[in-house]
DNA sequence: AGTTGGCAGTGACATTTGTCAGCACTTGGC
DNA sequence: GCCAAGTGCTGACAAATGTCACTGCCAACT
């Protein structure tokens, strides 16, 4: 029987290569090649079929999720497991709607992601029950617009630096802050940051 | 010729299974053992002799550095080998001077971990250039007051909540507040938990 | 005894931030 | 054309934050 053709992408190069590692010790595996971004990645599977991709949600540059996307796109055919980190989960509704197939902790027993990517091929979907419970719970709040202002603020800049990065009025950024302080009932901007990155609406 | 008796310590299961994985390939590697968190590794090494403890730095309740003192001081003969991630950089310099054998950015080429235990088992030092550059160029300015303010305005309490917290009144949480923004050159306490953070001087 | 330095606090002040109500403009639906 | 919704702006105000100069205390040093 042919064996699945695994990409992997990962952007620190000890765990990739752990991950490979881990992987290519299962007889129905094949990894066809372990990459650092959702660009190489992408390259790659021009040049070569890949039967599932196994990535990484935060990487430098185009994140795991845009990856996905461009993947569901380009080759239908392939199936998507995305591994992420404890503190960062939030991002499994927009998965979810986007088509991911797989989501898993990287808490999770490394037996379990074999399993996934066995199921993920087979075409069913694998969500951690840990991660589904976030899902269910609550959906994004901000607005576009309030995102961006609050990523900028949790970066240390002021309300005139924003309002100059964003082409807005100060009246209007802090406006928007305002909003996301209120929506996410932190108790100033700083607050709000925090909550909304551990919920995974940072972005 | 004896293998080299190996612990691992790693907090996200997937990561540590895939590291174990990893390292068994070696063929002069055993290991002995793999845990995810401080208490555990050291009730393991209470039992068993271990040769070379890899750690990573960041892990729930006690951190890897905390992990490394007791074992410099239980177990002067064994080995520390610590992997930290890449925008935590900063601890370089305080696990220099507690002893650490060697230390390797998540981001490295995974041949280089195999390596580096080998040499630090051989009783060498083994600093990633990249993050020796970090510990040569400045130390933490913070003092204790100030480190301790900045981590709980980091968290989003403001001057009030800090000052109850650490029993001070609030005109001297702004002091320290204000005095850590000029020493990190901030430009708000948002800014400068930022960059102590990044510095790796926020514990 | 006098000096120095660090620590905690106070008071005053300017600036920034958070909140709110309301205005003007565009867009799409009806 | 009218309405409603969304977007960006303004002004005003209270609250929180950042800065600075200065005081009192204590411990260490000479």
């Amino acid at each position: 029987m042919k064996p699945l053709d695994l990409l992997i992408a990962e952007d620190q190069h000890l765990v990739r290569g752990a991950l490979k590692a881990l992987l290519e010790l299962e007889a129905d595996f094949r990894v066809v090649g372990d990459v650092a971004s959702a660009e190489e990645a992408l390259a790659l599977m021009a040049q070569q079929p890949v039967d599932v991709l196994v990535s990484d949600i935060e990487m430098p540059g185009a994140s795991g999720l845009a990856l996905a996307e461009q993947v569901r796109r380009r080759w239908p055919a392939c199936r998507l497991v995305i591994v992420t980190t404890f503190n960062r989960r939030g991002y499994v509704r927009r998965a979810m709607t986007m088509g991911v197939d797989a989501f898993l902790l990287k808490d999770a027993p490394s037996e379990q992601l074999a399993d996934a990517i066995r199921r993920a091929a087979a075409g069913k979907r694998v969500i951690d029950p840990e991660l589904m419970l976030d899902a269910l719970a609550e959906s994004d709040p901000l607005t576009a617009k309030e995102r961006r202002a609050l990523l900028l603020a949790a970066e240390g800049l002021n309300t005139a630096q924003i309002a100059a990065q964003l082409c807005l009025s100060e009246g209007t950024v802090r406006n928007y802050l305002s909003e996301a302080i209120s929506k996410l009932g932190a108790h100033n901007r700083i607050d709000a940051a925090r909550i909304a990155r551990q919920k995974g609406w940072l972005y």
